[in-house]
DNA sequence: CGGGTGATGGGACCTAGTCTCATCACAATA
DNA sequence: TATTGTGATGAGACTAGGTCCCATCACCCG
């Protein structure tokens, strides 16, 4: 039994969303969003170090999961091998339940240049802890960095595809095919080599 | 002759940058930094519409150079070439005299999220506006995305050895050489396709 | 029943950023 | 010389994000 109203971060994230969606994100204040959750200015930033991040709430996994899969890869596994394993890691996240939130949320980021220079700070996050899963497999530079970097661009590429409200398929399928889309394009970039 | 006491912008940014290697970019207010140019905040708020951005005055560049270098390479050109050609277009950015301010510069937002999160997105804003004149140039995706990505992470890598003290060759051909680093391990990468 | 513990409320405080209005330095013109 | 226009600046009020500190409250444990 909990000694006050439970799930005081989700009640926050909950509130932030409808409201952003309400009256855009520039419109609501903290305040607005803590009295919607029934809590004060003071909570929120003890759940969230400042108002952006209320909708990066629970971002940590995409830090761990895809570095955990990439160091438990094959030990032959080539790195694009492991990048592939990095994203489907992530599947359980994207499920269909999330589906509703995880397109709204996408919608307020994309209505938001603010929103949008936190999340390229979090990608580059994620990408910085691919490549250093890769590092740790003895890829070297800049092989880690470079793959990474197309695990990055395929998952963007599949969350696009999974968000769409038409899309029924699983995210790590999408993620896979993605990716083999970046290699097959990446064969074509440097099959005639520049310069 | 001028009415006021020229160049306000540049002063500002040469105290902002002062300022930020004494005590910091936290520590640093945008009054302080006003006042060290001998002007107000009023004014610094004119010039620059937040307290980041005084580091990234005159980026506009990144935006325009490239993506004409890309629209005015020869018509069979090869993707690959194109962005080389769009880096070695901010050769003339990257000169000796600039290096002392480039470094510092770098410093003071290597110590600061804030303001790699700003770095980040004017990343992505430089990557965009590439893609958009590969696409322009009839390259289709996911080719034209990845070609730009690939032109980021030699931007990328150049600057970090123009940027060392020690270095002493010119940003176009560090450009150049990064550029064909990445090639190659991207023709390693996907020699052998994962899957 | 009294003392920890952790989440909360409340409010003071600082600074980034916006907005409005007055002022100033100079140029152009009569 | 006087007038008027223009663009950059100064000044100050105001909002909101974010920090900090302290009191309070709900519950657990001994």
């Amino acid at each position: 039994m909990p000694r006050w109203e439970p799930d005081a971060q989700e009640r926050l994230v909950g509130a932030a969303l409808e409201l952003f969606v309400e009256q855009g994100y520039d419109n609501t204040t903290v305040a607005q969003i803590a009295e919607h959750a029934r809590l004060t200015k003071s909570s929120f930033f003890r759940h969230f170090p400042d108002k952006r991040e209320v909708l990066f709430a629970g971002q940590d996994i995409f830090l761990k999961l895809p570095a955990d899969a990439i160091a438990s890869a094959p030990p032959d596994a080539q790195p694009l091998e492991a990048v592939g394993a990095a994203l489907e890691a992530l599947a359980g996240v994207f499920t269909p339940e999330r589906h509703p939130f995880a397109s709204t949320r996408q919608a307020v980021i994309a209505a938001n240049s603010e929103l949008q220079e936190r999340e390229a700070l979090k990608r580059a996050d994620f990408a910085s802890a691919m490549r250093r899963a890769l590092r740790r497999r003895g890829v070297p530079e800049p092989s880690a960095t470079l793959a990474a970097e197309l695990g990055i661009l395929a998952f963007r590429a599949a969350f696009v595809r999974w968000a769409d409200p038409a899309n029924d398929r699983e995210f790590g399928e999408l993620a896979r095919q993605a990716l083999q889309e970046l290699q097959a394009a990446g064969a074509a970039l440097t099959r005639t080599p520049a310069g």
